[in-house]
DNA sequence: CATAAAAGTGAAAGTGAATTCACATACACT
DNA sequence: AGTGTATGTGAATTCACTTTCACTTTTATG
């Protein structure tokens, strides 16, 4: 007997929060059809009113989660200002949406994404493209505007960014939390940093 | 009708060498009784007389593993020779490593391994920080020897290398191969580097 | 060459999860 | 109030595994 229904768009919401809970607690490993319906206040069945299969749902919160963290970083690669600090700024935003939905890098490079359909890979590949473009686009951006040196590769330093944030939400998930890498994550970036300044820079200031 | 029949030692290696060949392939979702026995050349029933059931299967594997990747960073950790040298022979023999090898990093980083039992986990913790103990000694040995900046937190470098190695694999199983970001990785650790080279040094040379 | 232990086999039982379907009921709209 | 539709339910089905077990067959060894 039906407690309460809810509007479709609603109720998919709840699902997909629900879904991220449990890859965030667990690991998409204990995701289930009875465990999400379990904390939706539904029947296991229920979900296929919403969603056509567990695939389907998948690809709804790869996609649902591709929008918020792009739309994160834009906003910030958008803004003026100092190249190095605005890299930054991106590193700490991201250490804080790790620690606030540890969900999403798990989401992100667990094994069900990544030996998804091929299609699903696609996706994945595409949003970390797309994120690591922006991380381009401000170097390149710094070094036309004489900030950042010529040596760094654009993508290198992309790259470098993408790879500490992550690790640091492996070692989170790994260790259920109880160990925070950002602090170490945070002193390596200080370190690249270093080699990002232009050597003219150096020079002038000492 | 048993067509050949093998020591158990023989066998448990090969057993082993096939759970990892999937789980390079496919990764650890698609790690089951049939498909490993198939590859051996055995029923999947067979396997238990080699192994009390999957969780030990997994766990040989992993331990099996632990002393590949240990003992291979353990005999170049205990060169002499100049530390920062040695610390980027460490991150290319690492980035070697994961090219021929694909699943160790998968097996490692894999939610079948980070969401098993507790111990599994433990074990998987100790694997990782006996890893960067390595790498941080050598750091500790070079700000002794006054040649990398005693700014730099040994445990921030060691962070670093493994961030950089493991994104490379990740990476590489994310684009089934067809993309290999160790250049990237390569670039970025050189300007980890220069952030490593103590400022006397540097105030020397130029 | 006899034989016991080790390794292998095939069938079958047990499990847990995804999905389907016929049926029930809350809700929006008239 | 009456009605149609979207949402929810629970039982049943299917499926892919894992694991057990009674039975073979190979192989090493005395």
């Amino acid at each position: 007997m039906p407690r309460t229904r809810l509007d479709s768009g609603l109720r998919k919401e709840q699902i997909l929060d629900a879904t991220l809970a449990i890859i965030a607690e667990s690991g998409h490993l204990c995701v289930n059809t009875s465990e999400i319906s379990r904390r939706v206040g539904i029947v296991p069945s229920a979900l296929y009113r919403h969603f056509r299969d567990k695939e389907q749902l998948i690809d709804a919160l790869l996609e649902r989660t591709r929008g918020r963290l792009l739309g994160n970083i834009e906003t910030i690669a958008g803004r003026a200002g100092d190249p190095i600090r605005r890299l930054r700024q991106i590193f700490l935003l991201h250490l804080q949406m790790i620690r606030d939905n540890p969900g999403i890098p798990r989401l992100i490079f667990s094994d069900a994404v990544a030996f998804g359909t091929f299609q699903r890979k696609n996706k994945l590949f595409s949003i970390l493209n797309a994120y690591m473009k922006n991380i381009e686009d401000i170097v390149i951006r710094g070094q036309k505007e004489e900030k950042i040196s010529r040596d760094v590769l654009p993508r290198a330093a992309a790259f470098a960014l993408v790879s500490l944030v992550q690790n640091v939400g492996i070692i989170l998930n790994l260790t259920g939390g109880t160990i925070d890498m950002a602090p170490e994550a945070e002193s390596a970036w200080r370190l690249f940093e270093k080699g990002f300044i232009r050597e003219e820079n150096t020079r002038q200031e000492v």
